[in-house]
DNA sequence: CCGATAGTGGAGCGTCTGCTCTACTATGGG
DNA sequence: CCCATAGTAGAGCAGACGCTCCACTATCGG
């Protein structure tokens, strides 16, 4: 049997949570990250593989949990008030999650497409987040389905600006900044429900 | 009398507008700036006297530009529609510069806050840089008094959610892409309308 | 022709980066 | 006891980066 492990791999991830959150990917480096976590840069490579593994690992735990909540938002609204409601919950999650986890929505929140998706990232991680994205995808599609009976992109667009670019726009700055957004929420229902009233393009 | 330029500093400007709107200021390297420009390291440097200068300074004449546009829609709108209409003109001003000058705008969306007020920018050229802040801020919070008689933070941050964060949200992914934004237009211009009938928090 | 001036060119310095490599160490099965 | 195994440690490599430095060059007033 081998030697065992003295550096828990979740407590690297962990470690990397933290920097990130605190001063963001560009100043997160392979140096920074051993002093935090006290792994030494060997261990942290037999675990991982390379840096980008490490960012694009812990953003997936996060962006699971967080999809994992924002579909029983949506479903639990689809069955009590159909699709206008599921919409608005589900682009009511992140705020949801800043409530039930704020460290995993600063997390998510801190972090950019590019940041979590490079050349680097290990095959199989790299995977998982392209099978995140399409869970996403499938989302966005039933609700467009579900509203107006269509999937086409003019369709799930409008549903994506209400559920991901809305969001980011009122909801990010203040979980960023450490705070559950509380006025922002109402501005984001209302902004939502002003562009599902404008609908798809013909 | 000295040497005569043979490198149009606004040359380096345009090169490196190119390098950004393409791809971004993480690949923008000096060496990338004198390879596209033709100008040597030397002359960057004496031009400029810093990387950061350079994206400053580029980011400062388009941003001037952007916003004599914006200001001049503001008041014409306020003058002949009020402030609800002054704000829905802030907001649709990207739109409008990128129906005017598209390079313009592709400059100013692809660059974020960090990317042009670094510690290497030249001393005059971050003067210049604040300045353009101040004049945005006070657009923003006489756009505050006109609507609701309040010049608070909360009132000011309504109004820089409408003219600032929701146009990124809305417009700037189309703009990035080349395009001059259509029907992101009206759902903005409904979206504004939803948040300002929200109001700010009392 | 000359010297002051401003611009040009590019070698290369110091530093930082992700990552590799190798020697070493703790474990349990045989 | 000893070896296969998996994990640990950290020195150091190759390359990229921003920037400095200095020799050089074209101009024009005198």
């Amino acid at each position: 049997m081998p030697r065992p492990r003295v550096h828990d791999p979740d407590a690297i991830l962990a470690a990397a949570e933290e920097l990130l959150v605190e001063r963001g990917r560009g100043p997160l480096t392979v140096r920074a990250l051993t002093e935090r976590s006290g792994a030494s840069n060997g261990t942290v490579y037999h675990a991982f593989g390379s840096l980008e593994t490490v960012v694009a690992t812990a953003w997936l735990r996060r962006a699971r949990q967080f999809l994992t909540l924002q579909r029983d938002a949506v479903e639990q609204a689809m069955a009590a008030g159909g699709p206008r409601r599921a919409v608005q919950a589900a682009a009511d999650a992140p705020a949801r999650l800043a409530e039930a986890d704020l460290p995993a929505a600063r997390l998510l929140v801190s972090l950019q497409r590019d940041d979590v998706l490079g050349d680097a990232v290990a095959p199989a991680v790299a995977v998982d987040l392209r099978a995140l994205d399409a869970a996403l995808a499938g989302t966005l599609r039933d609700l467009a389905q579900a509203l107006w009976d269509r999937g086409d992109a003019a369709a799930v667009d409008v549903v994506t600006l209400c559920v991901v670019r809305l969001p980011a726009a009122l909801l990010f700055d203040a979980i960023r900044a450490g705070q559950v957004p509380a006025h922002p929420r109402a501005q984001l229902a209302a902004a939502v429900g002003a562009v599902l009233d404008c609908g798809p393009t013909p």
